[in-house]
RNA sequence: GGAGAGUUGUCUGAGUGGUCGAUAGAGGCGGUCUUGAAAACCGUUGGGUUAAUAGCCCCGGGGGUUCGAAUCCCUCACUCUCCGCCA
């Protein structure tokens, strides 16, 4: 959620940014205030006529008590409660209205945010590495894994469906190995405290990052227990301080989660169809940031550097993509992606987003914290990037270490991690 | 899953229809005293909305009864105890 204050003192701003990730249709902004005008109006209304039963009871019960007479008075309020109700029942409408418009208003962008429609129009920040050379035509992933017998996607199919796979024997290890390296990474040298916590989490939480209510249908939800499966531990992560007021000596608070995700990809049908690029079901390693809001800017970097430095480990080349406004989600103020270059896909694969969300989740999510003592509570800002996505990794280690036999060479910095 | 008990402010803990946003203690903050600290004493100390130290809202969530609800009723969630089941 933004300010609503801004949509009240700069509404020209709110359509600007509508228009700059191509969202004019979502909301109208005119109608927004109009309806926010009214509920304003019926509140002040609804809160006098309050006022004036508050008092009226309270004379009530002074009488009450000194053996009085109270009929007149209660006479004169008896038909109060009747009429509050209904303005109540109209304000709640009206709130009701102006939420659901105020929840789906994407977050203000930076101003160094390039302008531009789809991801063609994003912007490469820096590469580092460079393609490897084969002295034969590289496999793809899926056909390396297939051939070798370490990624099944038939019994993957068979036992799940489409978009399921199966890994087996190096496949398996590999992946436990890269999860290792990042979660050692992130936590001895980057400062981030290791947490666990739940794949399945309520609507307030889901709500909170912003993934409900607008985007439903692509969770995975279990009706029966109002519980949803998690996109990314993003989710667990960001909402471990919800509803919660933070020492600021305790900021900034750098966290990293493992866990699956799970994605319906109902937009996805027939794209990205084999392998492990597209699944739903994933291991990913996540960063999130609790941070001041002065500081998230420079904290963004530090977290994109913190995520690059997995595929500096692993010695894969990559690209640093900025994002465009059309491109940027709707609650991110900046994201940088990093693209791992696949030999075998012959392209560049998204295996992270780092991004600023400002106070975006944390308004949403009501976490704040106390600037300096006796003074109000302010919201925290918060960020997050993948750090990195697992399988992604795994097929990026695959195409980019293969052999001209067939086999795969096992980089240096996971040979710790997996010792024969 | 069954039976019972509970959910109040940073914490402990009162409050069962009427000036209760809420007694009291602890903790925090400020001060007096002290060379300093402790102790003692005095004061202060929730969140939201708002221009506001006005009004309004918040005693787990939602709904109801009432002129009036933290207090009564319904419902949901969570916690604890016992039993059952179980990695």
């Amino acid at each position: 959620m933004i300010d609503p204050k801004l949509i009240r003192e700069n509404p020209e701003l709110i359509k600007e940014i509508l228009k700059n990730r191509n969202m004019e249709k979502v909301v109208d902004v005119d109608q927004l205030q109009k309806i926010d005008e009214q509920r304003r109006e019926f509140m002040v209304k609804t809160d006098k006529l309050r006022e004036k039963r508050n008092s009226a009871s309270k004379e009530i019960g002074k009488l009450k008590a000194k053996g009085g007479d109270d009929s007149a008075l209660m006479n004169e309020v008896q038909g109060l409660s009747g009429e509050i109700k209904d303005l109540e029942s109209g304000v709640e409408r009206l709130n009701q209205e102006y939420n659901d418009m105020h929840l789906s208003i994407p977050n203000i962008l930076d101003q160094s945010v390039p302008i531009g429609k789809n991801e063609t129009e994003n912007i490469i920040v820096r590469e580092w590495g460079k393609k490897p050379e084969f002295s034969f035509e590289p496999k793809a992933h899926y056909d390396i894994g297939t051939d070798l017998g370490i990624l099944d996607f038939e019994r993957g199919v068979k036992i799940a469906g489409a978009r399921f796979y199966i890994y087996r024997g190096l496949a398996a290890r590999l992946e436990r190995a890269i999860i290792n390296l990042m979660l050692d990474l992130h936590t001895k040298e980057h400062g981030y405290t290791e947490t666990f916590g739940p794949f399945i989490v309520n609507d307030d939480s889901m709500t909170g990052t912003g993934q409900y209510p607008k985007f439903k249908d692509e969770y995975y939800r279990i009706d029966a227990d109002g519980l949803s499966l998690i996109p990314t531990a993003e989710v667990t992560l960001t909402n471990l301080y919800r509803d919660e007021i933070l020492e600021k000596d305790n900021l900034p608070i750098n966290v990293t989660m493992q866990s699956s995700c799970f994605r319906r990809e109902a937009g996805a049908a027939g794209k990205d169809t084999r392998g492990l690029v597209r699944v739903h079901q994933f291991q990913k390693v996540e960063l999130v940031k609790f941070v001041e809001p002065e500081t998230s800017f420079d904290e963004l970097e530090k977290l994109l550097a913190n995520a690059e430095e997995v595929l500096k480990r692993l010695n894969l080349h990559y690209r640093v993509m900025l994002l465009c406004s059309g491109d940027t989600s709707a609650s991110s103020s900046k994201t940088y992606d990093i693209e791992v270059w696949m030999p075998g896909l012959d392209r560049y694969l998204e295996i992270s987003s780092c991004s600023n969300f400002l106070d975006y989740q944390a308004r949403r999510a009501r976490i704040r914290y106390r600037p300096a003592k006796g003074e109000k509570p302010v919201l925290v800002h918060t960020l997050n990037g993948s750090g990195l996505a697992a399988g992604r990794t795994l097929a990026a280690v695959m195409e980019n270490y293969q052999t001209e036999d067939g086999n795969i060479v096992i980089p240096d910095a996971l040979k710790e991690y997996i010792k024969d």
